[in-house]
DNA sequence: CCCCCCCC
């Protein structure tokens, strides 16, 4: 036939603890796993010949060879890596097999049919069992079948450890406290206190991952004091008596449906054994930069570079939360002969030196889009390295030192949409005339205009207080307020600002709406202070708004006709509204009259 | 129990 043998026999010896090297087994069936959590899972039927295993699972790094058809019935794979675990609650536990890397030596549609007539392992004859060198005599293995009622955690802890029998992070759920998982910690930000209506403290978060999948775990206050030096990135722990909740995921990029607290039971203990083997390295899928140019904004990213350029330090604080930042942007640049501005934060601000033009690796980044230019942030749960021991790293280096970063082509950050010069003047006339605004997209103009009314009524809203969420909020009394959007109950709100006006050029008048950053920009003061005055200071918001009146400007405007049930009407949206460059703005005049009379005309 | 990262 020509297919790969199997390792006959070899599951009974797997799952009673023995380690086998790269067997080579048949799948069966594959199916998703039911769970009401977001992560996907795959569970498979495998079979050695003699024996089939139905608790086995695919790690999720695997999930891409499932899409891509690789995993059918009746493929021969070898398992080049793989670990058993427990799954279940104490006592009533489950070993499975999870699988973190595998390769396929006969595709399904090859093999056709299945090989033997395989039972179920846990019918293993006594012989098979025999044929397996003596597992390494561990003497709290031998105990831990006796499941006594303990409860004390060190000794859950202790035998865990010592029988190898932790649980794998993607079974850990709020329903069963009683477990294990040793885990490497991928990244770990620094300590942030807080302070709002519900009281203040401060806190930590880690990001955690094993072959099976990977969670975010939080300390506060005391956990926060007691565990933040003993966390190092790399290091693989055991965690113990965590408490397990539904993750949010407006915040969590990570493949799991929950996250971690910890509490005054927790147990974290370092794993010094050199056989940590089965807990994977970080994973890095990196993208070269020129990629990123294609990638939709927010997304996540992990690339390397060379830091060609350092920023200055730069502080400032947040106009909504009055936090101060610190920040530094670098360019990155690659072999895809392309550029992108990264930006840090924080101490990685703060003590970044790129006078020597550092190799930087770094994992998930978020895109940030602006004018059709793109650019990363190392946001909470990214991860940098500086100069790290990684081939591609090597390469990299040779590449620029010896002047392969000199003629970058590509500028990936550089913005090209929303240009200055491609918006067309026009009057309110003109744009009625041509029926701008009528079409599927909208159309955009600039006109010089005075404003002649800003109206008070409705010129703010209160709005979810999340950075990307201006969602109205709905006033449920008691000084909460609720998000329809990020469905949550907040203690605060934020002022935003929505002002309509009217402004006329020569030939007409027309209401436009101001959203937020212009009409702060107009007004001159911050949502904040329009918000407060127009709720507690009339005179205040009297003065404010009338100051506007009568200004001229240059708006460039959005144009579009919107419909609101049977009546269609056509709005303009105020884009933005600078002083009158009155060079640029003769220049169109001129233009102007040369069109309408002929004189100084070429043709 | 946090969940902030501006601006162009």
């Amino acid at each position: 036939m020509g297919y790969s043998s199997l390792s006959t026999g070899v599951i009974a010896r797997i799952m009673h603890g023995e380690d086998v090297s790269k067997p080579v087994l048949q799948i069966l069936a594959i199916k998703k796993i039911n769970s009401n959590a977001d992560s996907e899972r795959y569970r498979i039927l495998i079979s050695d010949g003699k024996y089939f295993n139905s608790y086995a699972m695919l790690a999720s790094q695997l999930n891409e060879m499932q899409h891509k058809g690789q995993l059918e019935e009746f493929t021969i794979v070898q398992l080049d890596k793989y670990v058993t675990s427990m799954v279940g609650k104490d006592g009533a536990g489950k070993r499975v097999l999870i699988i973190s890397e595998l390769t396929v030596l006969n595709p399904g549609a090859d093999v056709k049919a299945k090989i033997g007539e395989p039972v179920t392992y846990e019918n293993a004859s006594k012989q098979d069992l025999a044929a397996k060198p003596a597992p390494p005599p561990v003497a709290a293995a031998k105990k831990e079948p006796a499941h006594n009622n303990n409860n004390n955690n060190n000794i859950t802890m202790n035998s865990s450890m010592n029988a190898g029998m932790t649980h794998p992070i993607s079974s850990l759920s709020p329903y069963q406290n009683k477990w294990v998982i040793k885990a490497r910690v991928t990244s770990k930000t620094a300590i942030r206190t807080w302070s709002n209506a519900r009281g203040e403290g401060k806190l930590f978060s880690m990001d955690l991952m094993d072959e099976s999948g990977e969670i975010r775990a939080t300390a506060f206050k005391e956990q926060c004091d007691k565990f933040y030096d003993l966390i190092q990135v790399d290091s693989v722990y055991f965690f113990s008596k965590c408490q397990l909740k539904p993750a949010n995921k407006q915040y969590s990029q990570l493949d799991n449906a929950y996250e971690m607290t910890f509490t005054g039971e927790t147990i974290v203990q370092l794993c010094e054994d050199a056989d940590d083997g089965a807990i994977p390295d970080i994973k890095y899928n990196l993208v070269p930069i020129s990629e990123v140019s294609g990638m939709e904004n927010k997304a996540a990213v992990d690339t390397i570079g060379i830091c060609k350029e350092v920023g200055e330090l730069q502080s400032f604080v947040s106009r909504t939360t009055n936090k101060e930042f610190k920040k530094r942007d670098l360019t990155l640049v690659d072999m895809s002969n392309s550029a992108i501005n990264l930006t840090l934060w924080g101490d990685d601000a703060v003590n970044f030196d790129g006078h020597v033009q550092p190799v930087i690796l770094v994992k998930g980044t978020r895109i940030n889009e602006f004018n059709g230019g793109k650019s990363l942030s190392l946001g909470g749960g990214s991860i940098m390295k500086i100069n790290p021991d990684i081939p591609e790293a090597h390469k990299l280096r040779g590449w620029f030192d010896n002047g392969g970063g000199d003629n970058i082509a590509n500028m990936v950050s550089a913005r090209t949409g929303g240009g200055n010069f491609s918006t067309d003047w026009m009057t309110f006339k003109d744009a009625r005339e041509r029926n701008l605004g009528s079409g599927d997209k909208p159309d955009y103009f600039q006109c010089k205009a005075v404003v002649h009314i800003v109206k008070q009524e409705n010129a703010f809203y209160r709005a979810c207080p999340q950075t990307d969420c201006n969602k109205k909020v709905v006033d449920e009394g008691n000084d909460q307020y609720r998000c329809e959007r990020c469905n949550a109950l907040y203690p605060n709100f934020k002022y935003r600002l929505l002002v309509n006006m009217s402004i006329g050029d020569w030939t007409s008048n027309r209401w436009v709406t101001c959203f937020n950053e212009i009409g702060e920009q107009l007004l001159g003061h911050t949502s904040q202070e329009v918000g407060e005055a127009l709720e507690n200071d009339a005179a205040k918001a009297e003065q404010i708004f009338s100051s506007l009146n009568f200004t001229s400007h240059i708006f460039k405007l959005r144009c579009k006709n919107e419909s609101y049930g049977d009546t269609t009407r056509n709005k303009l949206t105020v884009q933005s509204a600078a002083p009158i460059n009155h060079k640029e703005y003769n220049k169109y005049l001129l233009k102007e009259l040369k069109e309408l009379t002929g004189i100084g005309s070429s043709n």
